[in-house]
DNA sequence: TTGAATCATACAACAGGATGTTGGATGATT
DNA sequence: AATCATCCAACATCCTGTTGTATGATTCAA
C-alpha cells in the first residue's frame, strides 16, 4: 500500500475506534466531535477530512457490518433448519456480536435492525419466490416475523450476565422456529 | 382544575404536541428547542420550565405510553391463544399505533421497545411461573422471542403502503405463534 | 538522481447558531 | 395588597462547520 493512503487509512480508523469507544458508553446525540478527536489525538479540523458529521461515522461502521450477498453462505431448501436459515443469522451474530449487541442494543440505531432484515431477506425470500403455491406478500412477513424475533433474542441474550448456555439457547431457537411458541409454553 | 394549574397544562401540552409533530418527520438529534416553542408560540426560555431538554419530551411521551398493570385484561390460561396473549398484545398496539408506529419504526428509539416488552413481560410470566414444569430462564427467552416477533411484525405492517388485510395479518400471526414459522413456508 | 511542481494532510481561527441560566415583567391567587 | 406562578428577554458559553495556511509526501522532467 502507498505510504499516503496508509496513513490516511490508519487516521481514519483511529477515528473510528475513537467514536466507537465513546458511543458504547454514551448516546450519540452527547458525542461531540471534538470528543472524537480528542480521543483519537487529532486537531477537530481533521475530523471533517474523513467525515461529514458524528452519524455519518455511524453509517459507516453500520455498512461495513450489513453482509454482502457473498458473504452468507447460500441457503438452500431443505438444510437443517428446513429453508429458515436461522443458524446462519445466528453465526454472523455471534461473529459480529462486540457491535451488533450495540447498534441493536437499548443505546443503538433503530434503523441498523432494519438495514439488516432487508439485506438478509432478499436472499431468504428468493429461495422460496419460485414456488409455485408461494404468496410473496405474506412471505415478506413471515420472514420479518422471523427476523424480528432472532434480533430480539440475540440482543437480550447479550444483555444478560447470566445468560442461558449458548446451545440451549440454539435449541430453544429451533424448537420455537420448528414447532411455534405455544408448545414451548408449560401450560400446554 | 385550577386557572394556574389549567395554564401550566395546556402549556406543556403545547410543547408535547409540537414535539411530537416535529418527531413524526425528523430525527430527535436534529430537533431544536427554538424548533419546539416556535411551533408552539412559546420563549425558548419558557421551555425550561417544563423539560430539561428534548429527549425529556420524549421521555415523557414514552411513560404515558407504557401499559400499567390494571390496564392490560387479565390474562387466563386456556384462552384462545393458549396462554401467549398476543390478541392483548396486538389490540394495545393497534390503539396506540399513531405512537407506536413511530416510537419502535425506524426513527424511533430502541429503548421503547424494552420499557414496552418489560411491561408486559412480568404480567405474561406470572402466569406461568406456579407451573412445577416450568423453567423460568427459558420462559423468559420464549416471551422476549414472542414480543420482539409481535413488534417486528406490526411495525412492518404499519410501514408498508400496500398492507395485507388486517384479519389475514391477525390470522398468520397466530398461526405462526401455534405452528411456528417452519410450517408456514412453502417449501414444507 | 535531483529539485521543482503538485497534491494531501493537519491545524488555527472565525462566524453562526444552539444551549441553559438569570433576572424581571405580567397576571393569577389568596 | 401581598404573594406566587408563568412567561420572556438577554447573556455567556459551547459546539459546529468552513476557510485559509503550513507542512510534508509524491511525481515527473531535466
Amino acid at each position: 500500500m502507498n505510504r499516503r493512503t496508509a496513513i490516511t487509512t490508519q487516521t481514519k480508523q483511529n477515528l473510528i475506534d475513537a467514536f466507537w469507544s465513546l458511543y458504547c458508553d454514551m448516546r450519540i446525540e452527547k458525542i461531540t466531535i471534538k470528543d472524537i478527536t480528542n480521543k483519537a489525538g487529532y486537531n477537530r479540523g481533521t475530523f471533517y477530512e474523513y467525515f461529514k458529521d458524528v452519524y455519518d461515522v455511524l453509517e459507516h461502521i453500520e455498512d461495513s457490518l450489513i453482509p454482502s450477498l457473498d458473504e452468507l453462505p447460500p441457503i438452500t431448501i431443505g438444510s437443517e433448519m428446513r429453508g429458515m436459515p436461522t443458524n446462519t443469522f445466528l453465526e454472523l451474530y455471534e461473529k459480529n456480536s462486540k457491535y451488533y449487541a450495540v447498534l441493536l442494543g437499548d443505546g443503538g440505531d433503530p434503523a441498523f435492525a432494519s438495514k439488516l432484515k432487508n439485506a438478509i431477506k432478499p436472499i431468504i425470500i428468493q429461495e422460496f419466490a419460485n414456488k409455485p403455491t408461494v404468496n410473496l406478500q405474506e412471505l415478506d412477513y413471515v420472514v420479518e416475523y422471523t427476523l424480528s424475533a432472532m434480533i430480539g433474542m440475540m440482543s437480550y441474550w447479550y444483555r444478560q450476565t447470566d445468560k442461558l448456555p449458548s446451545d440451549q439457547l440454539h435449541e430453544l431457537i429451533k424448537k420455537l422456529t420448528e414447532q411455534g411458541i405455544t408448545r414451548q409454553l408449560p401450560a400446554f
